[in-house]
DNA sequence: CGGGACACACATTTT
DNA sequence: GTGTGTCCCG
């Protein structure tokens, strides 16, 4: 026998089973951190090497881009310049994408379809529900737009639907409405999220022709998370394996967090019922965490029922046990993970500093992560948050490629509206709305119509003259396809539409960003090929992947975590109502918990040597602030694996005590029935709910160094509020020590009016304590309007700002 | 027609 | 506390 190629020499025996066994269909079992990638980049390298088939002839996919291009990568490496052939690597819906373009007019759409957003969808949806005359505030477009999703991750198309579910909205229009969305999305000739997936399926299911060149041409497929594959996903599959039947599947099933997306574990459970013969190989070497880690994590899943069941085991040193932590509440939280950040970032006790790139705090839902931006930018401590706003989400940006996908596709309608008055042409409801009438009527696109229109007098000169330059601005750039590149005709169309002169004869701060945004826009389209390629990327590729180099503390949820290792990882907020969240314990019964449960397991198997819990005793939920309890995950955390602490003395079991003791400090309050700070300011009564948020200014006139911390003792002991609560806000630390306006400004700022201070400046650069650097872009009496850096717009009082 | 003020409902997780 | 939709005014 030969030497080990290189790609197998650092693999142990499971792993090497998994890359070695590639004919016949086989389920790998991967645990976290067992070198799943590492196995399944390995088997690539070695269908490719073994050459038993060219790069073209591999499915791989993934779930999400960053897993995808992190697999293209690693090939890479191993193969060279192989990895450019393998055109069928990525997501589901980028494979879906490339498949459609190939097939469209199977389905009824044109190779150039559109891929719309969920923002695009819900625009149409509310047309169409419109047009049914029905209520759209007893009827949501949300609530069918996620049922139409349901549907097209279950692999239904409109007459497959059973009988139950048309019932759904509205009476039994659910069905009605679904098909009548397909037909208009045919006609605008574009495609959602789901019909990438589904409009595949539907094609290989009614066109033999073309499901028989795909199995021929898939010799092996590789499909990573195989536990969240919804069911178009898996109908897919079992179609294209049939033939080679050499088909890997990889996952986990206590992994498997994504059941509200349609995602089935019973995938994975009846894998070799669907694949007579499969080999099954188990992953259970983990490489990445310590075994107090990997202890804590088991104890947490072993509390689920129905497992496959996997016995992680590690060679690594113990390490540190799993740090609980007790605070008291959400700004103290933020406060202390801030802190211990900033203590590894140092380096104590003889450990090295560590870069902020290896720090992770992980979120269960993306409104926990304001708590920490705002203490980070206060103490100016580096961050970045997936997820949340992406960049092709600002209204700039879609603006603008509205304008692209007009010119490449003039059927689409939803553009149209979006562009035909931005920048303003005076081209308002009455004009769009004929416009509209006439496509309805004559039922054709909105561009075509606009383009009839002009030759009637059904508009005013005024609007006739504004939508016939606008129609043949559109014209105009098209033909310039032909000659421009892409990036060049976006600049050129930026400025001809007059969208550039638009943003620069606005003044406020944010334009200057705009104007910066999209000439970024514009550099990132030169590295796309096409205009097409680019749309399509903008479409798909949800991660910003605006990356720069500077080392930050990632701040994320568990969802967007999954996949990823770091070696000190916070996991915050794990209370009962929010780890597990409170929707998971109202509704879906055991089965929720248990994703949420699996999701605690994502979470802490994604730290390599540190793991932090941490849960706040109180915490504002939607403005109120509501009284925790820790999460059952935190008691399921096996005794000998953590060591608890607590900031507030006594320890967690003392203030849990406490807690049952009061009772609910809310009684008095009626907590929960959505009683505003005006009822709570009316009833003038001394509640510790009063204050604070309740007076305009006030919120952020306090440092959260105040907010935080024992100030807040008066939630479960009313006596004894004020004094320490009044405090004026002051630095907690060193080295923000001076930035506060002088003391006599404070405190009393209200009651003093509209003097303004005198050492302000519109444009001035300022600093506030909370909010960090800024520009004045108002004056109002002593209340500033303040464009922050990264805080954006906020009110605050002059005295509260430091010239700087 | 456009912009601003106001009232209102609404609040996981994502390709 | 937020964003969205609506109304009214210039």
């Amino acid at each position: 026998m030969p030497a080990d190629p290189p790609y197998l020499a650092a693999l142990n025996a499971p792993q090497r089973e998994a890359v070695t066994t590639t004919e016949g269909p086989v389920l790998v079992l991967a645990g976290a951190g067992t070198g799943k990638t590492a196995a399944l980049t390995a088997r690539l390298a070695h269908i490719l090497f073994s050459r038993l088939a060219w790069p073209s002839e591999i499915l791989s996919v993934t779930f999400t881009n960053k897993a995808a291009r992190e697999m293209r990568e690693r090939v890479g490496r191993m193969v060279g310049d192989a990895v450019e052939g393998m055109p069928w690597l990525g997501t589901f819906h980028s494979i879906g994408a490339k498949m459609l373009r190939r097939h469209a007019e199977l389905v009824g759409l044109q190779s150039n379809f559109t891929i719309i957003d969920t923002d695009d969808q819900l625009r149409l949806l509310k047309q169409l529900i419109a047009a049914e005359e029905i209520d759209e505030k007893r009827y949501p477009a949300r609530l069918l737009a996620g049922l139409i999703d349901r549907w097209k991750n279950a692999g239904l198309t409109p007459t497959e639907l059973g009988a139950g579910d048309s019932e759904a909205y509205a009476d039994g229009k659910g069905q009605q409405l679904y098909a009548a969305y397909q037909a208009r999305l045919k006609t605008i000739n574009a495609c959602d999220f789901g019909d990438l997936l589904l409009h595949p399926l539907v094609i290989l299911k009614t066109h033999r022709e073309v499901l028989e060149s795909y199995q021929a041409k898939f010799k092996y497929i590789l499909v990573d998370e195989y536990q969240d594959t919804n069911s178009v996903q898996y109908l897919w599959l079992r179609l294209l394996a049939q033939k080679h039947r050499n088909i890997a599947c990889v996952g986990d099933d206590d992994q498997s967090i994504y059941s509200w997306r349609g995602a089935q574990v019973e995938n994975i459970l009846r894998f070799e019922r669907d694949f007579p013969g499969a080999k099954i190989v188990k992953l259970e070497q983990n490489y990445r965490s310590t075994p107090h880690i990997l202890g804590a994590a088991s104890g947490v899943i072993a509390h689920n029922g129905g497992r496959l069941g996997k016995t992680l085991w590690t060679e690594l040193d113990a390490g540190e046990k799993v740090r609980v932590m007790g605070v008291w509440d959400g700004p103290e939280e933020a406060r202390r993970v801030g802190e211990l950040i900033e203590d590894l970032q140092r380096g104590t006790k003889g450990n090295a500093p560590v870069s902020l790139d290896t720090v992770a705090i992980l979120v269960r839902a993306q409104f926990q992560t304001r708590e920490f931006e705002d203490r980070f930018i206060q103490i100016g401590l580096p961050y970045r948050i997936v997820g949340g706003f992406r960049f092709y989400e600002r209204a700039e940006i879609r603006d603008a490629i509205a304008y692209l996908r007009l010119i490449n596709q003039p059927a689409d309608d939803l553009a149209f509206d979006r562009i035909v008055n931005t920048p303003k042409r005076g081209l308002g409801d009455k004009a769009v709305g004929r416009i509209h009438a006439y496509a309805r009527a004559e039922n054709i696109s909105l561009l075509h119509a606009a383009a009839r229109l002009l030759d009637s007098d059904e508009l005013t000169p005024q609007a006739r003259k504004s939508l016939g330059r606008f129609v043949a601005d559109i014209a105009r750039w098209r033909d310039r396809t032909n000659d421009l590149n892409h990036a060049e005709l976006t600049r050129l169309v930026l400025d001809e539409s007059g969208y550039t002169a638009m943003l620069q004869a606005d003044r406020t701060a944010e334009a200057a960003g705009r104007l910066e945004n999209l000439s970024e826009l514009a550099r990132a389209m030169e590295e796309y090929e096409t205009l097409e390629a680019f749309l399509e990327h903008v479409s798909l590729v949800m991660d910003n992947d605006a990356r720069d180099d500077a080392a930050k503390v990632t701040i994320m949820t568990i969802h967007a975590a999954k996949g990823l290792e770091y070696h000190h990882v916070f996991l915050v907020g794990w209370e009962e109502g929010v780890f597990p969240s409170q929707r998971a314990l109202d509704e879906g019964g055991n089965a929720s918990l248990e994703e949420e449960r699996r999701l605690a397991y994502v979470a802490i198997t994604r730290a390599r040597e540190q793991c932090t819990i941490l849960h706040a005793a109180n915490r504002r939920i939607y403005g109120q602030w509501t009284s925790s309890i820790p999460s059952r995950f935190v008691g399921e955390l096996p005794a000998d694996h953590i060591e608890e602490e607590s900031t507030m003395g006594g320890g967690p079991s003392m203030w849990r005590a406490n807690w049952s003791a009061t009772g609910d400090p809310f009684a008095h309050v009626g907590s929960g029935t959505g009683r505003g700070p005006g009822w709570q300011r009316a009833t003038n009564k001394p509640s510790p709910l009063q204050g604070r948020g309740s007076e305009p200014y006030e919120r952020s006139e306090l440092g959260a160094a105040e907010r935080g911390g024992s100030g807040r003792n008066a939630l479960f002991t009313p006596g004894l509020t004020s004094a320490a609560d009044r405090r004026p806000g002051r630095p907690d630390r060193a080295r923000t020590g001076g930035l506060y306006a002088p003391k006599e400004n404070r405190g009393s700022a209200v009651s003093l009016g509209n003097k303004g201070r005198s050492d302000v400046a519109l444009g001035q650069r300022v600093f506030h304590e909370k909010f960090g650097y800024g520009a004045i872009v108002e004056i109002e009496g002593n209340k500033l309007e303040i464009d922050f850096e990264h805080a954006g717009r906020k009110r605050v009082m002059d005295s509260f700002v430091k010239v700087g």
